[in-house]
RNA sequence: CGAGGCGUAGCGCAGUUGGUAGCGCGCGUGGUUUGGGACCAUGAGGUCGCAGGUUCGAUCCCUGUCGCCUCGACCA
C-alpha cells in the first residue's frame, strides 16, 4: 500500500483518553471514525486487521469440520413473531425495526431464527447430523448504554455459530469441539484468552461459558483462580444452588481461593438443548420415521470487540510512557514492514521503490510511505501509529542492497538483503 | 432511565464579568531544512451543537432540546 493513497496527514497525539488509549489514538488520527455512539466507521488498516482475524475465525471453524453460510440481517418480521421473541425484543428496544410500506423488517440482533429457518430446510433426516453452521455478519444491538467505542457498539460483526444434533451426548460433543476450535482461534490471533464458566442467563439450557480476557478495560467481574486457570462469572453466584450446580457441570469442588477481577467477554458458548428447537419448530426424521428435536448449542465471538482488544493490547508507549501507537503482533498484522523512504534522494527513492516492488510481487504486504512534505521523523512515528510490526528506513544511511530492518517493539534492528527479508516475510 | 462531565476550525484546547472569536497541531502556497513528530513567511478554514427567551446587541445570561463520554441500571 502507497501510504500517500490514503490521505492520512500526521497527526500528533493530544490528551489520548486514558480509558482506552488504543481506539483513542485509532480515532485520533481517523483510522477509526465515529458516527455516533457506538456506530463506527474503518479506515483501511482496522478494516484489514479485522478481516484478518475473520479469516483466522473461518480456516479454523473449517478445520474443525464446521459449515460457514452467510444469513441477512435485514429481516421480515414473521420469523420474529414466529419465534415468539418478536414482542420482547422491541419492547426492551434491543432489536431496531424498520416499517416501511412493504411491511416492517427487523434488525437482527441474533441470529436463531434466520439459522433455523436455513437449517430446517435442509436439516430433515437424521442422516444430516450432527452439523455446525456458522456466519460472520453484522449484528444490531441498540444498547441502553454503549460503552468503550467497539466494546460495546449498536452495530458490529459478529461470528455466530449453531450445533445441530440428535441427542444431548452429540451436543456435548459439539459444544466440546467449538469449545477447542475458539480456544485455538484466540491463540492464533495472540489474545490469552481464558473460558469461564458462565451464566445461561436469558438463553437457557444447561451449559455455557464465557472466553474472557483479564483486562480492566472489560466491564464483567469474574472469580479467578490463576493456579488452576478456572473462573467463574460471578453472576454465576445468584443462581440457586450455585455450589452444587459447579461441582456437577464443572467439577468445581470450592471456590474459597478464587479472587476478583475485571475481565473482557470476547466469546460466549451455550448448551441450548431443544429449547430453540421448540420455540421454532426444528424437527428432523429419526430413523425410526418419527419427527424429533433438534439438539442445539450456539457460540459467539464478537469480531470487533476482539480486534479492539487486540489493539488495546498491542499499545506501545514512548520513554514518558504516553501511548505512542501499536505494534501488533507480525502473524496478523496487516502489513509486515513499513519502508520509509527518503523522497528528496532520487537514487534511495528509487531504491525504495523497488523493493517495495518486488515485496509486492512475492506477495509480503509492505507500505512504502511516499508522502510527500513528510518529515522522516514524522514518518518513522506514524509508522508506530499504524501498528507496523518491522520498519525500514531508506535513506542516506542505508548503503548497499541491505536493508536495516526494527522491530518496532523491541527496538531491535538487522540488517537483511532483499532476500533475506522475502525469506523472513514468507 | 438515574448521577456526573463535555459540546468553540480536521484534531487537541483557550477565551469573551454580553459588543459576531483565538492558540497549538494539521491542511494549501513559497523558501530553507532533511534518519526518531524541523524552521521562516504567507494563506484557507467557524451559524461558538440546535431552538426559544432576556437585551440596542447573545458564543457568553435564562429555559428547553439534541449529541458525545464516564459511573450505575441493563447486556442474546
Amino acid at each position: 500500500m502507497r501510504l500517500s493513497q490514503t490521505g492520512m496527514g500526521t497527526t500528533k497525539l493530544n490528551n489520548i483518553d486514558k480509558m482506552y488509549p488504543g481506539q483513542s489514538i485509532l480515532l485520533q488520527t481517523g483510522q477509526l471514525v465515529q458516527y455516533g455512539a457506538g456506530i463506527i466507521g474503518y479506515g483501511t488498516l482496522p478494516l484489514l486487521l479485522r478481516k484478518n482475524i475473520e479469516k483466522i475465525m473461518i480456516d479454523t471453524l473449517n478445520k474443525y469440520g464446521c459449515i460457514q453460510v452467510l444469513l441477512p440481517t435485514l429481516q421480515p418480521d414473521t420469523i420474529w413473531k414466529n419465534s415468539g421473541r418478536y414482542d420482547q425484543y422491541v419492547n426492551d428496544g434491543t432489536m431496531l425495526i424498520t416499517e416501511s410500506n412493504k411491511g416492517i423488517f427487523c434488525l437482527a440482533p441474533t441470529g436463531e431464527e434466520a439459522m433455523l429457518e436455513y437449517a430446517r430446510e435442509k436439516l430433515k433426516s437424521y442422516k444430516n447430523l450432527p452439523v455446525t453452521y456458522y456466519q460472520i455478519g453484522e449484528k444490531f444491538r441498540n444498547e441502553i448504554r454503549t460503552r468503550g467505542y467497539l466494546l460495546r457498539g449498536k452495530v458490529f460483526p459478529m461470528l455466530d455459530a449453531y450445533s445441530f444434533d440428535l441427542n444431548e451426548e452429540s451436543m456435548e460433543k459439539s459444544y466440546e469441539n467449538i469449545r477447542k476450535a475458539f480456544l485455538e482461534i484466540y491463540e492464533k490471533i495472540g489474545l490469552d484468552v481464558i473460558p469461564i464458566v458462565a451464566d445461561n442467563g436469558a438463553m437457557g439450557g444447561k451449559k455455557s461459558e464465557e472466553f474472557m480476557l483479564i483486562s480492566n478495560q472489560g466491564e464483567d467481574k469474574i472469580l479467578y483462580n490463576e493456579k488452576s486457570k478456572i473462573g467463574l462469572n460471578t453472576e454465576i453466584l445468584e443462581k440457586e444452588n450455585y455450589e452444587e450446580y459447579l461441582k456437577e457441570e464443572y467439577g468445581i469442588e470450592s471456590i474459597s481461593d478464587f479472587e476478583e477481577i475485571r475481565t473482557m467477554e470476547l466469546g460466549h458458548i451455550f448448551q441450548l438443548g431443544t429449547r430453540y428447537s421448540e420455540m421454532m419448530n426444528g424437527k428432523y426424521i429419526g430413523q425410526d420415521g418419527k419427527e424429533k428435536l433438534y439438539y442445539m448449542g450456539c457460540y459467539g465471538i464478537g469480531v470487533s470487540r476482539t480486534l479492539a482488544a487486540l489493539y488495546e493490547q498491542s499499545l506501545i508507549r514512548d520513554k514518558q510512557n504516553e501511548p505512542s501507537g501499536f505494534a501488533l503482533p507480525e502473524k496478523i498484522a496487516p502489513f509486515k514492514l513499513q519502508i520509509v523512504p527518503k523522497m528528496e534522494n532520487k537514487e534511495k527513492l528509487e531504491l525504495a521503490n523497488k523493493i517495495y516492488e518486488k515485496l509486492q510481487e512475492e506477495n509480503i504486504n509492505v507500505i512504502i510511505d511516499d508522502r510527500e512534505t513528510i518529515t522522516m521523523g514524522a514518518k518513522i512515528k506514524d509508522c508506530k501509529i499504524l501498528g507496523t510490526p518491522y520498519l525500514t528506513v531508506i535513506g542516506d544511511k542505508q548503503k548497499g542492497e541491505k536493508l536495516e530492518i526494527e522491530d518496532t517493539r523491541t527496538g531491535e534492528k538487522v540488517i537483511l538483503t532483499v532476500e533475506e527479508i522475502i525469506k523472513k516475510f514468507k
